[in-house]
DNA sequence: AATCAAATAATCATATACGATCTTGTCCAT
DNA sequence: ATGGACAAGATCGTATATGATTATTTGATT
C-alpha cells in the first residue's frame, strides 16, 4: 500500500485482490475495504466486476492536481510558519537528505514538515492526496528523464525562509516551486500523450 | 447516504452496521465497503472494534473548511465562468428554487453548477466534501436560528455576475459569500463550544 | 443505596463459500 | 487465415457464519 505513495504501481494497472490477500496473508474483505478507502480518496477507481485500476494521470489533470496544491498548501505553510518548531525544522531537513526514502516519500514528508504545524488535518490530508496522485509521474520523470534537480535547491531556498521566519518570501518560493514542478510534469505528460 | 449531504445525520452519533444493512436489504459486506469509501473521503471514522461514527465538527476545523474552499472554489469558478452554458444557468436557477432539495443539498447543486465546467473532476469532489462536512451545523444554524438569509441574495448576485461573464465581480462575490458563511456558522460554533 | 464483578447481550471484524460476471482459449465455419 | 460461437478458467461481489471485542445488565457485597 505504502508502494503508491513511492510511485511503485504503474497506472492503468490492475490490482488483483486475490493476489494483495495473499501478500498480506489476510482474505480478500480487508483488502477490499482498504481498497475502498483509497477508492474513497481518489487513487484508486473500481470497476463494476471488472476489479480495482490505479487511473491514470491526463497532463490536464496534472494541472489541475498542482492548482489545487496552489490554492491551499500556501495557506497552510502561512498558517504553520510562526510556529514550526525545532522538530519541524530537523524533520524538513531529514526528508532533504532522504535516507532509505524514495524520492516522493521524501518529497511528501519535505512539504508535510512544513505544513503540520498549521494544525489543518483536512488540508494536509488532501495536499497528501495531490502528491500520491502524481507520484508514479513524478518516477518517470526525474529517473528517466534526469529532471527535478532544481527542485533539491527550491526546497533548500524554502526552508531557509522558513527558518528567517519570512512569511512572504516562504510563500512566494512555495508558489514558484509548485509553478516549476507542474510546468515540467504537465510538459512531460503532454510530451507523452502525441 | 444521502442523509449526510441533507445534513439529517447527527454529528457523533453511530452508524450501525446491522441496521443499515437491514435498511438496505443487503448483508454487511457492502455496507462496511461503502462506509470505508465515506471513511476514506473524511466524512466518517472507523473506530477500531466501535464501528461507525459521524465526526462532530470544531469551530476550528469549520474554519478551516471555509479556508480551503477560499482556496479552491474560486479557481474552478475563474475557470468555469468562460464556458457556462444555458444549462449551468438553468441548474443553477433551478437550485435557487429548490423545490424538494433540502437546504444543503440546494447549496451545493448551486454552486457545483458554476463549478462543473471547469473540468476538475477532483477540485469538485474536494469541494463537494467540504461541503457535506459542515451539513448538519449550516442545518442547525439556519433552521434553529434563523441565520443565512443573506445568503440567497449572495447566491443570486454571484449568479448575475456569471451571467455577465464578469470574472472579478464573480471571483470578489464568491470570496465575500464564503467569508460571510465562515463567520456566521464559525461564530455559532464558537458560541456552541463554550 | 452504592459499587464492583461477573454474566449476558450486542456489535464488530474477518474467514469461508458460492453465484455472477468477465476473460481467455478452443474449435468450427466461412 | 479470419471471424464468431462456445466452453473453461479466472476474478469479482456478497451472503452466511464465527471468533473477538465492547457494551449492558444483573446480582452480590459493603
Amino acid at each position: 500500500m505504502g508502494g503508491l505513495l513511492r510511485g511503485e504501481v504503474e497506472p492503468g494497472s490492475w490490482l488483483r485482490q486475490d493476489d494483495l490477500a495473499g501478500q498480506l496473508g489476510v482474505s480478500k474483505i480487508p483488502v477490499r475495504e482498504a481498497l475502498q478507502r483509497l477508492a474513497g480518496l481518489g487513487l484508486l477507481r473500481f470497476e463494476s466486476n471488472r476489479g480495482v485500476v490505479l487511473p491514470e494521470l491526463s497532463a490536464a489533470e496534472a494541472e489541475e492536481n498542482y492548482a489545487l496544491r496552489r490554492g491551499i498548501e500556501p495557506q497552510m505553510l502561512e498558517r504553520a510558519l510562526p510556529r514550526l518548531s525545532i522538530v519541524d525544522f530537523a524533520e524538513a531537513e531529514l526528508a532533504l537528505e532522504a535516507d532509505g526514502l524514495s524520492l516522493t516519500e521524501a518529497n511528501w514528508a519535505f512539504h508535510r514538515a512544513l505544513y503540520r504545524s498549521s494544525g489543518w488535518e483536512r488540508g494536509l490530508s488532501m495536499a497528501e492526496i495531490l502528491h500520491v496522485a502524481v507520484a508514479p509521474y513524478v518516477v518517470l520523470y526525474t529517473e528517466y528523464l534526469g529532471g527535478g534537480t532544481d527542485s533539491d535547491a527550491e526546497h533548500a531556498a524554502l526552508l531557509e525562509a522558513c527558518r528567517r521566519g519570512d512569511t512572504e518570501a516562504a510563500s512566494a518560493l512555495l508558489l514558484g516551486h509548485l509553478d516549476h514542478a507542474q510546468q515540467a510534469l504537465v510538459g512531460f505528460l503532454e510530451a507523452k500523450e502525441s
